[in-house]
DNA sequence: TAGATTGTTAATCGATTAACAATC
DNA sequence: TAGATTGTTAATCGATTAACAATC
């Protein structure tokens, strides 16, 4: 059934299950997938896999599995991936580079088209084949290019007034590289991406597990308990 | 109270904790701060503030708030990041590089000890003060630097092998930058970085958000309800 | 029909949050 | 003492998962 809406968490899902599909189309031309195959692909319990699915519809046939091509199709489509999205990189040192020069953009029709920074030292460079423009000309640029999405890889100090300039702007969804809060009107979606947490956590983690084998062996020491 | 293992979530949160502690001690050199505060900093509510605190012990003074340098310390220690992590980048491509050269993984105690690659024409190059190595020196020099932690930036189609070797030279946390997804046995920490499911994400609710404007403004013509 | 597999239910688990007693 | 703020409880919410009836 429809018009539920969607849990978040099985929107952050959806794009895995599409990866693994595209793998099955293009790579071994299958044309149907269990969900029990879909999960251990995409690495989740084949429980997860029907109930997210699910979401989107019935969109399987019992007894025989889920058709590739038709479920690739619906997912693209609840995804809003049949329309391209003109994306723009504020922030152009090492990793707005990497950003520019990424290939996995290109293939789910996000497209880079325009890079800012406000160094002149930049200014005119290009990167990806794009030429890097001042910051002021973000508004203007914006609107030419019918920009939607802004991603921020400036200094964290820079990160509020960018994401300031990309709302004023129009754009209404903002991947943030820059470590630290932004704040933006409720209307607007943003997302973070902080490269030093994601290292953080799995400190924590390793941590975590060196303790436990550290206090396992000294119990087989003492010979103690458990 | 202790023992009671932190919530995946609350984890997740302490380096956000982390760093609104430091812009208070470095910056203002606030002595202590409330739950209100941290939270509005941090970009939560307070309730969870507290909530997640209290999984750390009682670090706070009722009627007073949570002593800044007392706090930052605890969340440190618990975190992992009063020793240091050496780190091993594999696959010197656009984001490798960037990786490499980003500041913000040092002020942790991330530091980037080794990187490697498989491609000859890119062999001995130094980038961010290290010379790229062939990955086939990787356990050697994963056992001498003592690397704890491996990120993974290859292509899609090598991460499983870079994984694979990774974890057969001792390292026990992987972070992947590759798309896709990477087995690894139960006692490897491993979590995931993918620029372009951001993006996919992103790209979903921004139609939802248009979905619902169109929604409104053709029910607003028509006279309709609601 | 027999076997396979979905779609859904319901139980369970973990995370969030408001409320407030404890206490500085 | 009065005001402020923590730490904890308990209610609520959302996500996960096993189980199984529906049905190909």
């Amino acid at each position: 059934m429809r018009n539920r809406p969607i849990p978040e968490a099985t929107v952050a899902r959806l794009p895995i299950y599409l990866r693994s599909l595209l793998e099955l189309a293009e790579g071994r031309g299958e044309m149907t997938v269990s969900s029990e195959d879909l999960a251990r692909m995409a690495g989740v319990n084949a429980a997860k896999v029907r109930k997210d699915l699910s979401y989107l519809g019935s969109y399987g046939t019992r007894g025989v599995g889920y058709d590739v091509e038709y479920l690739l199709y619906q997912i693209t489509r609840e995804l809003g991936l049949t329309q391209d999205w003109p994306a723009a990189i504020i922030g152009i040192g090492n990793l707005g580079r990497a950003l520019a020069s990424y290939k996995g953009f290109t293939e789910r029709g996000f497209r880079i088209k325009a890079l800012f920074d406000v160094d002149d030292a930049v200014m005119g460079d290009e990167v990806a084949g794009l030429k890097i423009q001042h910051l002021d000309e973000l508004k203007t640029v914006v609107n030419d290019e019918e920009i939607t999405i802004g991603m921020i890889t400036t200094p964290p100090a820079a990160a509020q007034e960018v994401a300031d300039r990309l709302v004023d702007a129009g754009v209404r969804s903002i991947l943030n590289f820059a470590p630290g809060v932004v704040n933006v009107p409720p209307d607007v979606n943003i997302r973070k991406v902080d490269l030093s947490i994601e290292l953080q956590i799995l400190a924590f983690y390793q941590q975590r597990t060196q303790a436990i084998a550290a206090a396992r062996e000294a119990n087989r020491r003492l010979g103690g308990p458990r």
